[in-house]
RNA sequence: GGCCCGUUCGUCUAGGGGUCAGGACGUUGCCCUUUCACGGCAGAGACACGGGUUCAAUUCCCGUACGGGCUACCA
């Protein structure tokens, strides 16, 4: 079978959705579980549609998944260029050659004309007027009208497109390598434009040539183009391509949470979650999204997420790196029916992630949330933080509310706890018991435990009476790390100032 | 409407003619613990329906239902 080519192929209207980041994902791991080669191109043929910057986010949204490519769009290779916009030429080219070979015609029909005619057949009953072999005969097209007529309009400089005709009578049949045979009658298929009259080529059109002329082996693409796929194989037929035709995988669809039609980028708002994997500043404030970055997701923890969405190794391993999913992946694992986008499934990846990564990677992930509040511990202190914090953690965007008191004094104490626990004895066993902390020689964790607990048994007090309010003084909640770890990290100095500040307040309630 | 694809716990899924239908998320309870969290244990929870084929179907076939996709000079 030659070398393996697979290619991402997204168009540039906008920030790259998480099904495309799926679908790129699972090109990316085919490639590099067979050894071949992962493609960027740039499917940016409708010039309506180009959203300025959307190029620049997909590139940036790969790498920050870790789905770099080996060949195309910023990395270059050998079948340059890979922006179709830059290609216009090649597939002129071979349009012309296929309306040479009768594998494709001339059509003048405008589109004003079409949606008149399709307007007048809804009115007659008929909701599925289509342009093809049998109404083509009724249009205006290289088929119908003369030759010398035919010329003269494309002398006279008048719009045309081209278009492909599709045989009668046949049937297109595709082995596909997630659902097996699938099959298409010829006379249910429309003689799709494959040349516009801008000169563009259409998707169909330029897909075909890009993925004959880049040499790609396999199409690994969403469901939504199974429908085309029979026009697809009629081009690779017309060109004489069919035998090098690459193999096709369709992928199921990611599904709305309530599995209500696939996910769209409106869903991020409707049930408050990220369907970007970055953010995305559009022109007005519905077309702006927070991505999974910026909710606080780590790229690891997406890339398994969305790799167990439609995929699965047939073992009982959820926690997969991307050099782990690249061992273990094969299309013939990847499930039919569409997944639902499972937001807690997200979320508890990315906990586990954040549990699982090292104190001092953490510390530099979310060092930039302290930097705006003023704060710049030095790298050592922030590492123990991390590690106190981590597994109170399921974003990154947790890291504030969950340990701000290691970089701030306690704002707000939660005073009914104070109120159940603080008595009126309790001000001289805490003033003794500070003096206690204050005269520990290390400061380490566990002997300040060792010296309160004997505090504790050689006072006759219960450690109920005790620990909470110290945790209260430390943190001014009833949450949070282990007290004796929490004054280990914080030292002897800040420990004993708010212990000593917290008998006052707590006194004064 | 037409064409195409699909259907195992609420969700993601494993499995496959004879299984106690397995795991994970979520959920419930218990344990751990000074608290929250983590962790551990336990529980509830599924083969869409109807026909075949077969000694035996959740598994194979056919229908039905339901869901999804496509149906543009968008990709």
């Amino acid at each position: 079978m030659g070398n393996i080519r697979v290619r991402f192929a997204p168009s540039p209207t906008g920030p790259l959705h998480i099904g495309g980041v799926r679908t790129a994902l699972y090109n990316y791991l085919f490639a590099k579980k067979m050894g071949g080669t992962f493609i960027l191109r740039i499917e940016d043929t409708d010039q309506g549609r180009y959203v300025p910057g959307a190029e620049d986010y997909i590139i940036e949204a790969l790498q920050w998944c870790g789905l770099t490519p080996g060949e195309g769009l910023g990395v270059g290779g050998e079948y340059e260029p890979y922006r179709q916009s830059e290609r216009k030429d090649i597939y002129q080219k071979y349009a012309l050659e296929l309306v040479e070979s009768g594998g494709a015609y001339y059509a003048f029909d405008t589109s004003q004309a079409l949606e008149e005619r399709r307007a007048a057949e809804a009115a007659k009953g008929n909701h599925n007027f289509r342009y093809d072999n049998v109404s083509r005969r009724e249009m205006k097209n290289g088929l119908t009208l003369p030759a010398s007529e035919v010329t003269r309009r494309l002398e006279a400089g008048e719009e045309y497109v081209v278009r492909l005709k599709v045989p009668n009578d046949e049937t297109v049949t595709i082995n596909d390598l997630i659902r097996g045979p699938v099959s298409f009658q010829t006379n249910e298929l429309d003689d799709k434009v494959l040349l516009k009259g801008d000169g563009m080529p259409t998707y169909h059109l330029a897909n075909i040539v890009d993925d004959h002329l880049m040499r790609i082996s396999h199409v690994i693409r969403g469901e939504e183009w199974l429908p085309s796929t029979g026009h697809h194989v009629l081009l690779y037929r017309a060109f004489g391509w069919e035998g090098t035709m690459p193999q096709f995988a369709h992928l199921p669809l990611i599904l709305k949470p309530d599995g209500k039609g696939k996910l769209s980028k409106r869903d991020g708002a409707k049930f408050g979650m990220p369907v970007f994997p970055l953010g995305w500043e559009g022109e007005t404030p519905e077309d702006s999204f927070r991505g999974f970055r910026e909710y606080g997701f780590l790229p690891e923890a997406v890339i398994n997420f969305l790799a167990f969405l439609g995929w699965n190794p047939g073992t009982e391993q959820e926690i997969f790196s991307l050099e782990e999913l690249c061992q273990a992946f094969t299309i013939e694992n990847i499930g039919k029916a569409g997944a639902r986008f499972d937001y807690d499934k997200a979320k508890w990846y990315n906990q586990q992630y954040i549990q699982r990564s090292e104190n001092e990677a953490l510390a530099a992930l979310v060092r930039p949330q302290l930097a705006p509040k003023g704060y710049a511990p030095d790298a050592g202190y922030l590492e123990k933080v991390c590690g106190l914090l981590k597994e109170r953690m399921t974003f990154l965007t947790d890291f504030w509310a969950v340990g701000c008191y290691f970089f701030e004094e306690v704002k707000q104490f939660d005073d009914q706890n104070i109120a159940k626990r603080w008595t009126p004895e309790s001000r001289p066993v805490f003033e003794a018991l500070l003096a206690v902390i204050e005269k520990n020689k290390s400061f380490a964790a566990a002997d300040i435990e060792v010296s309160v607990k004997d505090f504790i048994a050689e006072g006759g007090l219960k450690i109920g009476q005790i620990f909470p309010l110290l945790r209260i003084a430390l943190t001014g909640s009833m949450q949070g790390p282990g007290v004796f770890e929490m004054m280990g990290v914080l030292g002897r100095e800040k420990t004993v100032a708010r212990l000593r500040k917290a008998i006052d307040y707590f006194d004064a309630l």
